[in-house]
DNA sequence: CATTTGATGTTCT
DNA sequence: GAACATCAAATGC
């Protein structure tokens, strides 16, 4: 079943990065198959005393702006000029909560999500990586802001999520300008699955 | 294996 | 003009 808004507007981001490993998030694009992959990492940003999130200090740009809104939406913006990065926008209207979705794992739709990345192989680097992720699943920032209840993009919970043993937390990657911030262990992964990066 | 480099849009200085 | 929540291909061991 779909997650619900509840799920995505609880307080703690952190909380809900690690619930997030396990689910299952699905895309429908136009008219091709549906394609869907397990979460097996993800990464917090707060939008207040984080120096790592796009949103810190209360910065308002039209990129940021869905960031402010309730969670349940996509935020999806333009990295290095060449990736498209998914973020799952959480808590309520106001505080710009978000969390990066850095590896799937394939479960449906895997030959539609070769042909989009132009491989012929399933392996890790099909889908393990946020900029690897999204171009498999289809993901592009034409879906900014979409509704996580819609059917265009969703999150499902199948029941299998990994149990608290299960999950290992690290430090964010990529963010050293955010000074110390940048150690926070913020960064979640199911342990002993290589789908990660 | 490790390291380097090119690709390249949005935002901020 | 510089920096950036990255990736893939090329180069050097």
């Amino acid at each position: 079943m779909k997650l619900s808004y509840d799920f995505y507007r609880r307080k703690d981001v952190v909380g809900i990065s690690r619930d997030l490993l396990g689910k299952v998030l699905c895309t429908r694009i136009g008219d091709d198959p549906l394609t869907a992959g397990i979460i097996t990492e993800t990464e917090a940003y707060c939008g207040r005393d984080d120096l790592a999130c796009h949103a810190n200090g209360g910065l308002r740009t039209d990129r940021t702006e869905i960031m402010y809104g309730p969670g349940g939406h996509a935020y999806i913006y333009l990295c290095y000029g060449i990736h498209h990065l998914f973020n799952v926008v959480t808590n309520r209207e106001g505080l710009a909560d978000a969390i990066l979705v850095r590896a799937v794992q394939p479960v449906e739709g895997t030959e539609t999500m070769l042909l989009r990345r132009g491989r012929e192989k399933t392996d890790p680097a099909l889908t393990a990586g946020p900029g690897r992720l999204t171009q498999a699943l289809g993901i592009t920032t034409k879906l900014y802001g979409v509704d996580l209840r819609g059917d265009t993009i969703w999150i499902e919970d199948r029941g299998d999520s990994p149990d608290a043993n299960g999950i290992a937390a690290t430090e964010r990657v990529g963010v050293d300008y955010a000074g110390e911030h940048a150690l926070r262990k913020w960064r979640f992964h199911i342990k002993k699955n290589p789908w990660v990066t």
